[in-house]
DNA sequence: GTTAGCACTCTATGGTTTTGAGTGCTAGCA
DNA sequence: TGCTAGCACTCAAAACCATAGAGTGCTAAC
């Protein structure tokens, strides 16, 4: 970061666009700044100070005789030095709250209030997406039947998440076919981790006979949930973005686009530098071609391991303090109910500085 | 329907104007026609006729030197008479039985993938709601114990449709327990209709000192998957909408605006009249003012019973027949799963006429 | 009833002009 | 040296105008 060194009055004035931008989405003037930010010095000034904050590759002219308008330089100056992080606001954090203090809890439902409560407080779309669970520890595999032919798999994990699905199978299950099965199941996958199975473990199924159908049917589970497209995405409030000004028909196609394919949000949220707490990208380069947007990404944890990441996706111009306040104090909700299992739900409200 | 009477010359003629339309989406001239449909009549005549059909409400002009643009009147007697319901291509229901012909079932799942093949295989926005189970007998409710504090609650209805949720609760919950509860909570709700269930039941849980926590929570499950909103709604392809050439950022907007909103989505997809199989809404004041717009929409039933509706919103000119095949399978399809319950997943090919 | 022919209409296209916001530059001032 | 008033200059957007051509509506004749 050597060009930190923007003198005071540079600074004021770099801000003063962003934020002016930001308000109204248009290019801003020096006499705009002028009346807004300064009574000590003129427009004239103003505009010298803006033709060299261009030279640097802060600014951009739409043309000539217009205002200026931040370049992404402009909006990571921005982010790094004048971001304030204002609390959040008191009905925003409640609203936040109602969501996880919500009773039954399971994986999918989490995010989803997760992306779903992120979206309606910034008022942008938001991104979850859910990293595979390859190193996540099987702690138990239940079986119950439903009826004949069919039973519900209950996998149960160290995290103590669930997930769960319905399997249908040939052989007849009575409970005491199931509670062998749940037997041999659990000998064979109980404490092993997700991503080991593979296809390794064909061999173990010959040893099966009998429930050779039902182990498979499992096993095809636990394959499933591992490999399913690698993650799964969860997107809310997609039609946001539509509602700023920038907006044409050609970037709603380009943003819809992107948000349909998972491998392009899954890079959208990839971050650069691991050492940073939140990934911002912002241009056209660096977010796939969507034009005058932004993404502001965080990942979330269990136990210290990543298991996923939630974004937002505005416009440039977006309000990069809220986002990053909501992202911060959804984490430190869902963290909370993620790290303590199922066994414990209440969110520690006095836990939430990120 | 008074005016069926068109001569077999308009009849010809506002067929080939929608078809024309259809291809093109652009204003179609009499020269058009002529060219493209009729050897034996002059261009002039056919500007009479079309001229005549104007003031019948089946065209409008755009302008006076313009061609004509089939107004909804016109869809509408199109889809009554010119459809032509050719069978779907041997690749769509292809597509559309792989789709259903995985093993594992559930209700979401099941109609996840309903809403997503049916937008893939017509490439328009595809909707679908089910509709709240007040009328759904449960069959039995199975509780799986988790860890201490919580439990998997799995209601299994007379559909052989399951839900099913992870509840929290303070009390120890060890086998004795819950079996114990599992007892009491069937012997109280076993055999109900969940749409019964509503406040009237309060008074019972008096009886159930130990169980209360338990009982309330699962109680409060019931009561929210029959009231949850009143319904279930699943999107798939909402970009779709804006390949089209009629889009515009305006109706982008509504169009993402009104997909948002649970309630007027379900709007859309209510038919009028109760005796017609599809439901064709077309103009913008039977489609909550999406311009342009037109939904296409059937019911799905278990036993003879609604459980939901599933739509295709496109643009007016859209492939009628093509949705309405495309429905129609599906339908027959999804009937099959859920009205053999799990019992019987695999669809019966032959019972996809009508 | 049909049609050829023609006048008419109106959009779309593209060029020209005008306007005004906003800049860049320069000369003069502190 | 840094700031500023003043002014010329630039350029996009709006307003205006002209033209072309697609397509109609009408009418008179068949």
């Amino acid at each position: 970061m050597k060009e930190n060194k923007l003198s005071s009055r540079k600074q004021k004035i770099l801000r003063a666009v962003v934020d002016e931008y930001i308000r109204k989405a248009a290019p801003v003037s020096s006499g705009e700044i002028k009346a807004k930010y300064f009574d000590d010095i003129s427009s004239a000034t103003i505009r010298a100070e803006l033709s060299t904050l261009e030279d640097m590759g802060y600014l951009v002219q739409p043309h000539t005789s217009a205002g200026r308008v931040p370049a992404p330089k402009a909006y990571k100056y921005y982010v790094e030095n004048f971001l304030d992080k204002r609390p959040l606001r008191r009905q925003d954090i409640a609203k936040i709250d109602a969501t996880f203090n919500a009773k039954f809890k399971e994986i999918e439902e989490i995010v989803r209030s997760a992306a779903k409560i992120i979206s309606d407080v910034t008022n942008y779309t938001s991104v979850i997406v859910i990293k595979n669970i390859a190193n996540v520890v099987i702690k138990e595999i239940k079986l119950v039947g439903l009826d004949e032919n069919s039973a519900l798999v209950i996998i149960i994990t160290d995290g103590g998440i669930i997930r769960d699905k319905v399997i249908t199978v040939e052989s007849r299950l009575d409970d005491n076919f199931l509670s062998n099965a749940s037997l041999l199941i659990n000998k064979v996958f109980g404490g092993r981790k997700v991503g080991d199975l593979k296809s390794a473990d064909v061999e173990v199924q010959k040893e099966l006979s009998d429930f050779k159908e039902l182990f498979e049917s499992v096993l095809s589970i636990l394959l499933s949930y591992c490999e399913q497209d690698e993650a799964k995405v969860f997107v809310e409030g997609e039609s946001k973005i539509l509602e700023y000004p920038e907006a044409s028909l050609e970037s709603a196609k380009s943003f819809l686009t992107i948000i349909d394919d998972k491998s392009k949000i899954m890079e959208l949220l990839e971050k650069e530098e691991p050492d940073i707490e939140f990934s911002i990208k912002i241009g056209k380069e660096e977010t796939k071609g969507m034009d005058k947007c932004a993404v502001v990404a965080a990942s979330y944890t269990i136990n210290g391991k990543e298991i996923g990441k939630a974004g937002v996706i505005g416009p440039e111009r977006m309000d990069y303090g809220k986002v990053i306040s909501v992202l911060s104090y959804v984490r430190s909700a869902v963290n909370t109910i993620f790290n303590s299992g199922i066994k414990k739900i209440d969110i520690k409200k006095e836990e939430n500085n990120d």
